[in-house]
DNA sequence: CGAATTTACTTTAAACCTAAACAATCGAGA
DNA sequence: TCTCGATTGTTTAGGTTTAAAGTAAATTCG
């Protein structure tokens, strides 16, 4: 109940706002996992996946769905195959280059994902119903300035790893 | 680069603010979690149960383990045994119960700690950089709201798993 | 063409995490 | 005291994730 007691030092704001949304979206997160299992008896990563698909209709490579999903190629290739084994999504090749294939959803993929995006977004909706539009709304900028201070390598820092040089 | 792909309905609001929160989340995260492996040759969750520790200098019992770091009690097992054998921690036997047993850092684990929480704290101060002192706070007091709703079963909702009731 | 490099994806080993079953102890009540 | 249920922590089996090594195909360049 209190990762919140990270925090120690003498520059506590910064150390306790990051705490605090790590709290914050590991509930969020532990509901949906939940939710997903009991009602659809899937997990949270293949649902992620299979909406990255939904938004592209053609399909994606292997590599895009590692970079969209912030995970290792590796992981993506397991999830793949537990969703081709059950027909929710499918293989294409790429003509022209026989290393690589897109995959995509199948028609069932696509119905059943229908219907879990559906509950998906009122648990969402649930979870931030104690906030205001105006309050979303704000709410939504400060994570924009955040995020984009990560992909903009501002000055001496953010030599991370995956940067785009 | 993009998981707020997961948006999708007429209602995107709380969807979008979702899932550029947990992109947020998880992009500090994973540079945490490089920066802790790089620099100290250490894990996350190690970190975490060490910071545990160091806010309770009397040790915390294994289930008040696992209530803080939000795991399971099998989990909170394993990475004690691993920081026991690296000197870090030590179980100390709780007089009038012999189940229980408290764990607390050892001189070496609270200086190693000490160390890592000051690199941690300037790893995160960077990451928020891009906000202001009232963005910070205004930042904080949105995500109270979000996790206040989480801690009081509002109405019929909250039926999750790990609720104190 | 042919070697070296790069790119795309998979496999592997190790750490992490969970749920469920297990073992030991405690505590309350007959 | 003795039994039963609750508490405390561990073990086990299974799944997830990562980094690093491995495989295969494409590309670059002499």
């Amino acid at each position: 109940m209190d990762l919140e007691a990270r925090a120690h030092s003498e520059h506590p704001e910064a150390l306790r706002l990051w705490l605090r949304l790590l709290t914050c979206t590991q509930l969020v997160e532990k509901q949906v996992r939940t939710q997903l299992r009991d009602q659809f008896d899937t997990t949270l990563p293949r649902f992620d996946l299979m909406a990255q698909l939904e938004r592209n209709p053609d399909g994606l490579k292997m590599n895009e769905l590692s970079r969209c999903m912030m995970v290792t190629g590796g992981n993506v290739t397991g999830i793949t195959d537990q969703l081709v084994a059950e027909a929710l999504v499918e293989r294409v090749e790429v003509s022209g280059d026989r290393r690589a294939y897109r995959v995509r959803l199948t028609g069932r993929g696509s119905r059943v994902f229908q219907a879990m995006a559906r509950q998906h977004e009122t648990w969402i909706v649930t979870a931030f119903e104690s906030l205001s539009a105006n309050e979303l709304k704000s709410f939504y900028k400060l994570l924009g300035k955040v995020k984009q201070r990560h992909s903009q390598p501002t000055g001496s820092h953010n030599l991370q790893k995956g940067a785009i040089t």
